[in-house]
DNA sequence: AAATCGTGCAAAAACGTTTTAGCTAAACGG
DNA sequence: CCGTTTAGCTAAAACGTTTTTGCACGATTT
């Protein structure tokens, strides 16, 4: 019933529920956390001041409490994983784990930090509108991904007062962890070296900076190595369903092929979909080749033959980047390439 | 070089440049929020205050930030995502939505507040030794899923100063968001309905409160409809491999079933790999029922017939119970089950 | 030469808390 | 009835910032 009716145009804070209890700041404070019988508060001074706060709707300001109740030993950085909307947070666990492990093995100097972890979510194309980016007064680093290239231009004008690694995109004048630009290229080679001859790349569009290297790298590679190029397969969007419906277009219009590379593991699924739907086998008549972003594709059926990087290990990196930044300022951006490695599963073998 | 050599035994600040650039504050921090101009610092000045800063290794203090600098207009609540450090952030990610989503349609409270969402993981068993959980002065709420027992008997016995909605844990006092408890009754009927009669259930060891629940009232369910038990398959934990492992190990010991009912997806896809490696059929021989909480069920060989919650419903929820507690203190704790559907996919059907 | 202006900075206030020190009045012991 | 304790509170300091105000001093104008 009694919604907080607040004080017209303030907060609520220990001062609005300080007057309207008719009592002392620092009582209320008392109160609030639970300390009435060491600071001696009667039960009638506790009971006007819980009142007060319930019908006020007092929410604490974290900032100040930290301010105040934390040690001036312990310093505690405060980092944003910015993302859009619409991209898994799968990366955001191994880069805990990775900060985790850093403070604790990292020796004098990182003992002193702690870190929080905030993740900020924004619409794609967005991401100029987050509070705090430009004035730094949120956060005391930054890993972002995920961006649209609109993002991307935006990271290019802008100049953030802090830190920031980004992951999987490369804008110069930031730190960036990006996976091996040569990943088409072993796709390629993988299923090259299964004497796959007719091939053809599976992607969405529009293509990210991450999802058009590879593309480049798989028909350059191709093009050199088996003398003809490789198809381009365009799905509308990611989706395992748009990856789908693209390769059931082009076995409609009597696309043929013996080996495909997909730039994800989703439109993989979608392809081995496609594919089955049209009696075709995985590996017999086609092999295919992912990317290694599901940590499930070992159980694809037939399993998925993939192409990427150890997930941990871009945490990992990412994680040591911007704790290199964040002791020392002023360094040059650095970018760090996470070797891709493949794993040979069974659809890309022949039998 | 110039390691943050700072000042012995205290942080750096403002405070310490100033005194090691021979400067004011007010100086310092114009500086170093690039404001010279407007402040008409000197060259001079700004060389001083910027070498200092590098030397001494200044990262600036964000509670102190934002205490400082935050509109008193605007209300900022942190939240805390609290979770194992195994689990996956998958709720996180609908959750912020459903966050941003009730703040931009709550209407006149909701627009004078903003949210941070702090993702913090903890050891498993080890939530207890979580930096603010007890104090408070972390966040303004949380949601915590993703307890082991251990855990769940910390949070029966503390009483943390700040509203809390557990996921898929049920503890007194708090409020909760789970599932339907009949959800695995709802899976038994399915493969009932679908003809099947010699049913067992797929779980892990030891069972959380969640899949235990599922579990039990898949039991309860098979007994009654079917007038005889169904067999119970345990494997070591809810990995895939784990779960291939024990329905291999069942079938060598001449089980025989043509119904499966699997606590994760990820169990479904290992048992998928052991089904078919023994020569069986899916749906033909074996229907199998799964959970839904991965995406890519519907893209499973054949796509599996699923009996779960919708997770954007889930964080919905999560997210209004939050609210409510937030906007008004001392609520009596709230259980909301979210219902349970069932997706009908090839898994079961026959044909 | 006096009044005005501009430059470069220091001092202080403020943000919302928590905690410490201290004060007043009542209760108590002799 | 006077000194001492105790209960119950208030006032003030402090956490680390940013911003506003103002002061001193030299340079320019009248």
């Amino acid at each position: 019933m009694a919604k907080s009716s607040g004080k017209i145009g303030g907060l609520v804070t220990v001062k609005n529920i300080a007057a309207h209890a008719g009592v002392s700041i620092g009582a209320v404070s008392s109160v609030l956390n639970n300390r009435q019988v060491e600071r001696r508060i009667s039960q009638a001074t506790v009971d006007k001041i819980r009142m007060a706060s319930a019908k006020l709707g007092y929410l604490p300001n974290i900032s100040a409490r930290r301010l105040r109740s934390g040690t001036s030993e312990k310093h505690n950085i405060v980092l944003a994983f910015i993302t859009s909307y619409e991209a898994p947070l799968s990366l955001a666990n191994h880069l805990i784990a990775a900060l985790r492990q850093s403070v604790n093995t990292g020796g004098r100097d990182l003992t002193r930090l702690s870190f929080s972890l905030m993740v900020e979510m924004f619409p794609a194309g967005q991401l100029s509108s987050m509070p705090g980016l430009l004035t730094g007064d949120h956060f005391n680093a930054a890993i972002i991904t995920n961006t649209t290239p609109e993002d991307d231009q935006f990271l290019n004008r802008a100049h953030l007062p802090f830190p920031v690694v980004l992951v999987n995109r490369a804008i110069p004048r930031y730190s960036c962890v990006v996976e091996d630009p040569g990943a088409g290229g072993l796709a390629g080679g993988v299923l090259i070296r299964g004497k796959r001859r007719s091939l053809a790349v599976l992607h969405g569009s529009p293509l990210t900076q991450t999802t058009q290297g590879r593309v480049d790298n798989f028909m350059n590679t191709v093009a050199r190595q088996l003398g003809r190029p490789a198809q381009e397969i365009v799905a509308k969007d990611l989706s395992e369903t748009a990856a789908y419906e693209a390769v059931i277009r082009f076995f409609d219009r009597g696309g043929e092929i013996d080996g495909l590379y997909t730039v994800t593991d989703g439109m993989a699924l979608g392809a081995y979909h496609a594919i089955k739907e049209k009696g075709l086998s995985i590996p017999g008549d086609i092999g295919v080749v992912g990317v290694g972003d599901y940590d499930i594709s070992a159980f694809f059926d037939p399993p998925l033959t993939v192409v990427g990087v150890e997930r941990s290990e871009m945490g990992k990196e990412t994680s040591r980047l911007l704790l290199r930044q964040l002791a020392q300022g002023g360094l040059p951006p650095l970018k760090v390439e996470i070797p891709v490695q493949s794993v040979l599963r069974a659809s890309t073998g022949r039998g």
